[in-house]
DNA sequence: TTTATACAGTACTAATTTAGTCCTATATCG
DNA sequence: CGATATAGGACTAAATTAGTACTGTATAAA
């Protein structure tokens, strides 16, 4: 249903959590009690961001996790792709698709359009904007024009 | 993983097909046989379909589908809407949410303001621009902006 | 060097969602 | 009336996601 799945979401309140406390390194733990999340669900998802590099992971006693950048520089579409991969929101939406029906199909590659214009929204979003207050969701003010193709 | 479900897909499929051949009304057997989706899964989209009144449903001999409108009028964000209901990629990202540890999240609101943009993608591509036949997924022109907060 | 701490990697089960099919009912035309 | 075609709902199977647990590795301090 063009959902992102939980663990998105718990990966971006933690981050959002990381970057307001930004001072020390977060242990899982410290993490977990924060957000409200529990612990072996923190781990599993501080792990992905780890290995995916959005923050930087110190082993043993004193250790922790911190932000791999600062809050400007982490965009929403960076947190998906660590925990889901690439963003695609359909089968046909990316380069290497070999769909069955594709010699007979009228919308051939337009999917891999509007999955553009969605990454490039995603990639336009990053950490630090996702922890401005929100007053009302209507006062966002956001532009997109679609142009179709250039030939 | 920010994925339309496989109806979606075959909706918009059928839709597409639809709009090339707009002479006639299209029975279910026709658009299934057009298109190399299988019968019942045909049904099952049409219905939804006409329930949301994205089509027009004729029954009995002699009926069939046709497009309730234009494909310039058609909008993605409706065919998305017809099968899955509106757009919401979190839990969080609807105005009648009620997550249990708002009153603590930082990120309070600003999966709404994403959801936003997604949807505004959403509805300004149409049927119309997803017959066009695409060269290369590169060739496609596409602007988004961001820009946060009107306060 | 031992011990406590904290992350890494992987495997597994349960829950949820989606896909696909089928059956019965209703409407229309000739 | 009988053939055609959609409407509605129920049901099963498949796929995905969420959540948990266990074992391994690295680090710092006693
Ligand atoms: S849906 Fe795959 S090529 Fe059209
Ligand atoms: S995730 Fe629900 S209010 Fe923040």
């Amino acid at each position: 249903m063009l959902r992102l799945s939980k663990l998105t979401d718990y990966a971006t309140v933690l981050l959002a959590y990381m970057a307001k406390t930004n001072s020390h390194l977060h242990t899982a733990v410290e993490l977990s009690e924060a957000t409200a999340i529990h612990l072996p669900t923190v781990s599993k998802v501080m792990k992905v961001l780890s290995k995916a590099g959005v923050v930087y992971a110190t082993r043993g006693s004193k250790g922790g996790y911190q932000l791999a950048q600062g809050p400007e520089q982490i965009t929403v579409a960076s947190i998906i792709g660590a925990l889901e991969g690439p963003v695609a929101i359909t089968e046909c939406s990316s380069q290497t698709h070999d769909c069955e029906q594709a010699s007979a199909c009228e919308i051939k590659g337009n999917w891999g359009v509007v999955n553009r214009a969605i990454v490039n929204v995603l990639e336009s979003i990053t950490l630090a904007d996702m922890m401005v207050t929100q007053q009302e969701y209507s006062s966002a003010e956001i532009q997109v024009s679609w142009q179709g193709l250039s030939r």
